[in-house]
DNA sequence: CGACGGAGTCGAAGCGCTTCGACAACCTAT
DNA sequence: ATAGGTTGTCGAAGCGCTTCGACTCCGTCG
């Protein structure tokens, strides 16, 4: 294991000369920098990590709290995560992967022991029991996801809201009044996660405005689930012509439903999904959908992060356009109804 | 910040005792010990991590490597990722997310500052690039798959080649004489990912033992790439009646095709998935699998580092042993052809 | 009854780095 | 020519913890 004080020697430098090469903080001659440098190269130098975070209270690392569970849109989750991660290199932090396992005390012990210098968490509730922790210390995080209250806090999130309302707009557009949104799983709800509840609140809004009617129906993925909750909407609603879904593993199974109860898409009922890019185009219909921008989110959840660490001034709420890529499984409702 | 020092003075001993409280590597007298404990408490300390990394040259940090592509098995890769996370924890352990984007460099870069005291990769491929690093430390890692040569190397794997075999077996048993192998998508195959390689090595080794004939076919996810794999497949073997489908991405393509074009599973073709339990069970037909033990895969492979930590002995090569669960997508072959 | 060993505690020496103040050497402006 | 400022470098003082050796009590054994 080489260390500074080796590299200095080899170098013929004194150890603090080596340290200001390395972070740049004075000034240093080019001959003295280029023969450090080199002293670096040959012997392979390595800063301990350790040494470092103890010197000058900062570790580099940014702590990532991802849920625990996976009952709900892992793809975008590890799609994110793989961006935070990535997104953290180049501006020179590593991540440190929390599960929601521990809540609150993963919170404490990271901030406690100065592990990470900063930390960003996923799936947030509305009243997200680490929050108050996260208002009460002055190490910056930055949420992906929103809660109802966000002051004091620095989020990222598409805006799940305008996700709502822009589905229901194309689908008034295209002239349907029944539309069914199949969502995510009951227990989503029920810990009222933000993102969800936003959607909802922004369709059925928009949906009030237009003069559309809303059936929500949350939906645990997979076939069997979706096919009970396909039979109940034209139950209710035979009415209905217009899905909107927002739970990936119900939307290959509601196509393929759909295609066996002789209701064509899109010409019968229009789909629009709200899911990574990725499943739209691959479904057995090119969706119309709006797309979650996963790495986006992570990335600009770290700048905003380094920004802070950095002391620069950020937005407080961060909230993504949402956009909608019109394919094939939305059109426009005949009148012949 | 409160110091070590802070609550040996706040209990009243040297800071060394509190230190064998926390450590327990000395005995300490029960009446010492609660006071220590109590001004723990009392002060809300926490140990700070790069002290005490610096001092001991432990940080108590699991480097985790996950792939930086997301073309495969992305549930699979976060569920282990998660496991290895949650169960690096109840052995003290944190865990630092690397993507493979910076590949060998950041085996070096982890090993030489310190940062990790151990290492797990996953996405292995036949001839890693970061193999010979990892021969070259004495830092332990553990290997999620299985590369072509794993002297010196501890791995976790399902036993792909087992499972390759055990599908063709059941197939066998059912009558079927023509399989056809639904892959990864070729890129897959081209880096020579150890898990795809083995299987289809398990696979045809035994079909030749049993007299079937294989077709093998990757095939990029969705729907219209499995269209087309699936007009080939029947083009060049129109006999096939057995799939066996290693790709979570087609699985639900497939069944919608097979159903499109009137062929009945699995009275007219039997479907073998290799896959998630949740994915087997979700798909419109559910489907006989053989499982993908992922938490089982994150767990084994931190409970061999931290053996390998603590200086015990571990297995080389833990393979887990693959398990065919017969749901309804396979039935015998009727005579009739 | 003195020597011995274990239990329990302390002090001090680092671990490898950052960073502050000091200082020498040099350059400018007056 | 001299005061004042830059620029480049060094030495030393920690950062908060672990760990080693040493020391003090005791209880125990021969």
């Amino acid at each position: 294991m080489v260390t500074l004080a080796e590299v200095a020697q080899h170098a013929g430098v004194s150890a603090s000369t080596v340290s200001y090469v390395l972070s740049g903080k004075r000034s240093i001659s080019a001959g003295t920098r280029q023969r450090v440098e080199r002293s670096i190269q040959e012997l392979g130098y390595h800063p301990n990590a350790g040494a470092r975070a103890l010197a000058s209270s900062r570790s580099n690392i940014i702590a990532l709290m991802v849920p625990l569970r996976t009952d709900m849109y892992v793809p975008v989750m590890m799609e994110i995560a793989i961006a935070v991660a990535t997104t953290a290199r180049t501006h020179g932090y590593d991540v440190l992967l929390l599960t929601g396992e521990e809540g609150p005390d993963a919170v404490r012990r990271v901030t406690g022991s100065g592990l990470a210098d900063a930390m960003i968490l996923m799936d947030v509730e509305l009243a997200d029991e680490r929050l108050p922790l996260l208002r009460g210390t002055d190490q910056p995080s930055v949420l992906i996801g929103l809660p109802a209250d966000t002051s004091g806090l620095t989020c990222v999130d598409l805006d799940f809201r305008a996700t709502g309302a822009l589905c229901v707009e194309h689908l008034a557009m295209l002239g349907h009044r029944d539309i069914a949104v199949i969502g995510e799983a009951p227990a989503v709800y029920e810990r009222h996660t933000g993102f969800a509840e936003r959607t909802l609140d922004g369709l059925r809004s928009r949906a009030r405005e237009l003069g559309l009617r809303v059936l929500h129906r949350p939906c645990e993925g997979g076939y069997d689930a979706m096919a009970a909750t396909l039979a109940r909407v034209f139950d209710e609603r035979p009415g209905t012509t217009g899905f909107v879904v927002q739970n990936e593993s119900a939307v290959e199974p509601l196509l393929s439903l759909l295609r066996q109860q002789g209701r064509a898409v899109p010409e019968d009922v229009s789909v629009i999904a709200i899911c990574p890019e990725q499943v739209a185009v691959q479904a057995s219909v090119r969706l119309t959908s709006v797309a979650i921008p996963a790495q986006e989110m992570g990335r600009r959840a770290v700048e905003q992060l380094v920004a802070k660490l950095e002391g620069r001034d950020t937005e407080e709420v961060v909230l993504l356009a949402p956009e909608l890529t019109v394919r094939t499984s939305t059109g426009p409702q005949s009148t012949a109804d």
